[in-house]
RNA sequence: GCCGAAGUGGCGGAAUGGCAGACGCAGCGGAUUCAAAAUCCGCCGUCCUUACGGGCGUGAGGGUUCAAGUCCCUCCUUCGGCACCA
């Protein structure tokens, strides 16, 4: 009885007598790591002269209020790999960490709780750093920076003024999604058939004054210099919104009036074949040119027209409308006389905002004309016959027809002979558009950087006060920049956060923070605030020198650091913030603060994590996956090993639970090698894959290739799981090599292994060539393009001594039997490949 | 419609034009256990074959090549972006 408890006893001991020493902990390791790191600043930024330095860049995130989720791991623990190989390899690393603070969900939350958005984005900053820490990211937090803190407003601000002062940002009215109900400017898609989206309420089309920036006079460079950039094809889609396109601007007299109208065209090729003209209601010239008779349903399409929406205007399938104005104007190449139409198929805002109408090749002007029985006439013909009925546009390049003296020409030359044409009559010029539009920049919101802009106030009565209510007019006219030496302009403390029914929006209701006097005089502060993007635009820059209170960095940061060698991030922002950055970093680059005409370098989007049902996560689908839960129960180094592992970073991949059991299981395995028996010895066989470990994992660190790099290292220690006892240089290699993957059990393991303090420094295991190289090769041997046996020979073994080997083997000497020998192809330590007749 | 990316086992995925399916998940069989979990060993594209082996296989169809998941052409599907920009 006695001794069967006693064998009982060691055979399964309650736990609490398994030391903890030899289990794998996470729960006990992963935060007391931390801690050390914490402790001695390990990975606060450090500058050596003469090393090479790397900036590796994650967008930083919005604190929402529902935390981080795994897709943040994804992007964030790649760039955490990056950073912490380099510091292996002796590179000085800038690697911060920050927060977009400013947005509308803390500002709703204010509006609902009365609390000001301040306190909830506090709040969710906490949460946000203390998950980031979690998972053990190598951030320098000394250099945190929060878009809404005041001393970071105040150099966001100051960019503005630059921008402001270079006249880059411009105050103009246009036309914008206005709610009177809900009190606010909406955005496009919140407008559904002129109504609100929350609500229903009616949206006007409606004229505000708004901060512009004239992001357009940059179009051409930011087109440009992305030819300097390493960047995924998130060039092309900055390219096509930017939408560069050449082409000619062409005169049109109007039929007897003294006005011309000019027309855009990249094809000036068809111009003989211009039957009508279309104008945009938003035409300055339509009520100038409209006759009599047509003047009441001009008006009324133009009004119906403009109060539309961008959405409405354009909504898909929809037939086109117009209505012809009753003038006409002349073909400069042919003197007829072809009427002209309003239409809102021709937008406002675009090239001239009036278009020469070509039916025969031009798929919308066919589409019109047909509806409203205007003539049809083609110019360009593809096999260069004549074609009396067009069944629809032809719109690629042909022959040039029923062009007088330029019959025959190919299109492209048709374009540049018929352009010089124009042009030595005076009619004509080349000219570059672009679809960007100006950047409408103000919001008429309270949680954004308010404007460091003021106005002169006219009072009706010059002793009276405004504040009062008194008559007065606000010069926006007149804008004038806050000095320097008084930035920041803070946010007034306000109770209610609501846009409420002033298109002015809330910081109106601040009367005692909007009016005051200087030398006796009133003046009135801008209420409309930033939007979301501002403080995003520069934050790359900030971090350089994060508490300089002088400058907005200091000349040495920015050299020590900039450019940005890698920047990670969402797709999602492909071309507004990454558009946005760009054209501020040129604008700072004419003001001459900084000396790179790019910041970011090389991009990589990291793809969305679905959900385990392949659907995006998202509440409402149920299928969210809270890093927290993760952690709590496999670890923070198992959650980075997966999702590491999934496949391949820039790929959307969905999550799978199971998945991460597999990561756990690596790491255990790892932990018990470590922690077993080890020897002095290396067999050969456990160096050569030793030393092709540590081969491939660095390069694939180095090409981003971590799923790869992950199974590398799986296998390595699936190999030294299976031995009785573990080199220890292997062991101490595995565990450099695991460091940046999973860092806590890497710093476990390597302080178990007799490292010194931390292993963040020690130097990357090198590789020996001779041992990466095999020998001994296995190759495949083909009979005929078909794989019929293997065999094992030296690397660089002769044809001859291939063939043997390969004679050799029954299965392939059967099917060589009794063929003649055709051809032999022999690629050393590839394959074998013979060719016997049929 | 236009621009871009991608289609490989039950699943995530791997493969400088040279042995398709590495690694992992799931599954199956076995060892261990009173039992279970965990762990360890083995099997694991598909069809034919007791086996040795063979046929077929990387969205579909064609092509280039001694050799194609990989290169070229046509098409289909999915995803992302743009969408009357003259």
């Amino acid at each position: 009885m006695r001794h069967s408890l006693l064998v009982r006893a060691r055979q399964c001991p309650p736990m609490s007598n398994i030391h903890d020493k030899d289990r794998y902990l996470p729960s006990e390791i992963e935060p007391r790591w931390q801690a050390f790191w914490d402790e001695h600043r390990t990975f606060e930024t450090r500058r050596k002269p003469g090393s090479p330095k790397l900036y590796v860049l994650d967008m930083f995130p919005y604190p929402s209020g529902s935390g981080l989720h795994v897709g943040h791991p994804e992007g964030y623990t790649a760039t955490d790999i990056v950073a912490r190989h380099a510091r292996m390899k002796g590179v000085d690393v800038l690697h911060p960490m920050g927060w977009d603070a400013f947005g509308l969900p803390a500002e709703q939350y204010a509006i609902q709780t009365g609390t000001h958005p301040s306190a909830k984005t506090a709040e969710n900053i906490q949460t946000f750093r203390r998950q980031l820490k979690m998972l053990g990211f190598s951030y320098d937090w000394s250099r945190e920076v929060n878009t809404t803190d005041p001393s970071y407003v105040r150099w966001t601000q100051w960019i503005f003024l630059q921008l402001f002062r270079r006249g880059l940002a411009v105050q103009s009215e246009i036309p914008v999604n206005w709610c009177p109900d809900l009190g606010t400017v909406l955005a496009n898609e919140e407008v559904i058939d002129g109504k609100s989206e929350r609500g229903g309420f009616p949206v006007l089309r409606q004229p505000l004054r708004q901060w512009l920036l004239r992001i357009t006079a940059y179009a051409d460079r930011l087109a440009g210099d992305l030819d300097l950039l390493e960047w995924p094809d998130t060039k092309q889609k900055q390219l096509n919104w930017i939408g560069r396109s050449e082409g000619v601007e062409i005169d049109f007299k109007v039929d007897g009036a003294d006005e011309k109208l000019r027309v855009f065209t990249t094809r000036p090729d068809t111009l003989f074949g211009a039957t009508y003209m279309v104008i945009a209601p938003e035409h300055p010239a339509v009520d100038r040119i409209t006759t009599a008779e047509q003047k009441p349903e001009v008006q009324s399409y133009v009004a119906a027209a403009i109060v539309k929406s961008d959405m409405d205007r354009t909504a898909l399938a929809k037939t086109k409308t117009g209505v012809s104005t009753g003038a006409f104007a002349i073909n400069p190449v042919n003197g007829e006389r072809i009427p002209i139409w309003v239409a809102d198929y021709v937008l406002g805002a675009y090239g001239t905002g009036a278009v020469m109408a070509v039916p025969g090749h031009d798929e919308r002007d066919f589409e019109f004309a047909g509806q409203y029985g205007l003539p049809i006439v083609e110019v360009v013909s593809p096999d260069g016959a004549l074609h009396d009925s067009l069944s629809a546009a032809f719109v690629d390049d042909g022959v040039a027809v029923r062009s007088g003296q330029f019959d025959g020409l190919r299109t492209p030359e048709m374009k540049q002979k018929i352009t010089d044409h124009l042009a030595s009559l005076g009619i004509a010029a080349r000219k570059v558009n672009y679809k960007l539009r100006d950047w409408v920049f103000s919001r008429q919101r309270y949680w954004g950087e308010p404007f460091p802009i003021y106005f002169p106030v006219d009072l009706d009565d010059p002793s009276a006060d405004p504040r009062t209510g008194a008559p007065h007019k606000v010069r926006y006219d007149q804008p004038i920049a806050v000095e320097d030496s008084e930035l920041p302009v803070r946010l007034p403390d306000l109770t209610d956060f609501r846009p409420g029914n002033d298109p002015r929006g809330p910081l109106a209701r601040a009367v005692d923070w909007v009016y005051f006097q200087k030398e006796g005089r009133w003046f009135a502060r801008e209420t409309n605030t930033m939007p979301q993007w501002a403080g995003s635009c520069w934050y790359y820059l900030r971090f350089l020198d994060p508490s300089n209170e002088e400058r907005i960095f200091s000349e040495q940061a920015y050299d020590d650091w900039m450019p940005v060698d890698l920047y990670v991030g969402g797709s999602e922002h492909a071309v507004l913030h990454l558009l946005y950055a760009r054209f501020w970093h040129k604008v700072l680059f004419d003001v001459g603060v900084v000396k790179h005409p790019e910041p970011f370098i090389k991009l990589v989007h990291q793809g969305m994590i679905l959900g385990e049902n392949n659907e995006k996560m998202s509440k409402a689908r149920g299928n969210v996956i809270n890093p927290d839960d993760v952690v709590r129960e496999f670890g923070a180094d198992s959650l980075r090993i997966y999702e590491m592992f999934m496949g391949p970073l820039e790929q959307v991949k969905p999550w799978q639970t199971s998945g991460i059991q597999g990561a756990r299981r690596f790491l255990e395995r790892t932990w018990k090698i470590c922690n077993g028996e080890l020897c002095e010895a290396i067999d050969e066989e456990t160096a050569r894959l030793l030393h092709k470990t540590i081969k491939k994992v660095g390069d694939d660190i180095d090409s981003m290739r971590f799923n790869t790099a992950v199974s590398a290292l799986m296998i390595l220690s699936n190999h030294l799981a299976s031995l009785e006892a573990c080199p220890r240089q292997a062991a101490r290699a595995l565990v450099l090599l695991l460091s940046p993957f999973a860092p806590h059990i890497a710093e476990e393991l390597w302080s178990r292994l007799g490292g010194a303090q931390t292993l963040a420094f020690e130097p990357w295991p090198t590789y020996d060539e001779n041992l990466v190289r095999d020998d001994t090769v296995e190759i495949g041997v083909q009979v005929n393009g078909k794989v019929r046996g293997r065999i094992m020979l030296a690397k660089d073994a002769s044809e001859q001594q291939a063939l043997e080997l390969a004679r050799a083997e029954k299965n392939i000497a059967m099917y060589l039997e009794g063929k003649g020998l055709k051809k032999v192809i022999y690629k050393p330590g590839l394959i074998l490949n013979i060719i016997v007749d049929k």
